[in-house]
DNA sequence: CTTGTTACTATGATTTTCATAGCAATATAA
DNA sequence: TTATATTGCTATGAAAATCATAGTAACAAG
């Protein structure tokens, strides 16, 4: 923990300064627990899921749950620590929505603020009532081509097995 | 631009999915332009920066500009696309602080929020005033340890050439 | 006793990274 | 004039990471 530097920024990198590292995080996030899912969604290779799972772990933000005994399985769960990595991920996805789209491609999450009922936007606020966003009154609706994407994937994923 | 997802997420990452870009970025919004500067503070080798400042021009969230024609050079600067990164490194910054210190290092840098004329805190709004942060209306304070540590690294990188 | 499921591990080719050295184009100093 | 310094890179080769592909372990179901 006590690197070299005192820069956060640098010390967080070290965590999550890794392209599947973060696609993990929001695979975490999207509530997808198991190493399959995640295989799938992201794309990754086994290995490339394994470490950073690993890696995860290890730095706390990950921990593993037994949800079968025989045969022993294990699924992937935030802790505290990983939790609080959501602002970022939220900062991320407003950057993208707004910097890396083309203008006739719609969005591929909407989130509504369910403490007021009104969507809540792209930022830290809800673009609707103006509290600050948290991710236990959030609720999300894919958008259908989105839904439709990650379906896909999961059964060109399956059938290559 | 039109990848093969919708996922802002990853759509941001395969921009910014990488340490040494996150830092170069770091340092931009620091106000270091020069390759040099950047390329001290970071402590990436020639090849890891000058990569990253073409891909990071390409992407469009950095542009070159001349500062000196004889002998010709070139200072870095943020485009509005690199500018708007920002919350993403404020939200990385507030992790990283709350996460990955231990419990006697304080902060690297405090900002102040001029608006308001007191502390900005960590959050996505002044913490004194509940204002949204905005880049134009902070103040950044290192610390005393931090600049030292920057300073140092300046001069080690100096040293060594 | 064969097929399916889940979570990986193994392997070898390819790509990236790292450390170190060097260079080009000038400015400045001796 | 010649030497040294400055700045922003490029070159090189060894080491490490990544990728695609295949395979395995431990069971369950039919």
């Amino acid at each position: 923990m006590t690197d070299q530097t005192l820069c956060p920024v640098a010390r967080a990198e070290t965590v999550v300064g890794d392209r599947w590292t973060v696609l993990i995080l929001r695979e975490l996030f999207m509530r997808m627990h198991r190493f399959e899912e995640i295989q799938a969604q992201t794309g990754g290779t086994p290995q490339m899921i394994t470490t950073r799972l690993k890696k995860l772990e290890a730095d706390g933000l990950v921990k593993r749950r037994v949800y079968s005994k025989r045969p022993l399985r294990h699924e992937y769960q935030l802790t505290e620590k990983g939790e609080a990595f959501y602002p970022v991920i939220l900062a991320l996805r407003a950057w993208g929505e707004t910097w890396c789209k083309s203008p006739r491609e719609g969005r591929a999450v909407n989130y509504t603020h369910l403490t007021c009922g009104k969507p809540a936007g792209l930022g830290p606020m809800c673009e609707s009532c103006g509290e600050v966003l948290r991710r236990e009154s959030l609720s999300a609706q894919q958008a259908p081509k989105y839904r439709m994407e990650r379906e896909a994937r999961w059964e060109t994923f399956k059938a290559s097995r």
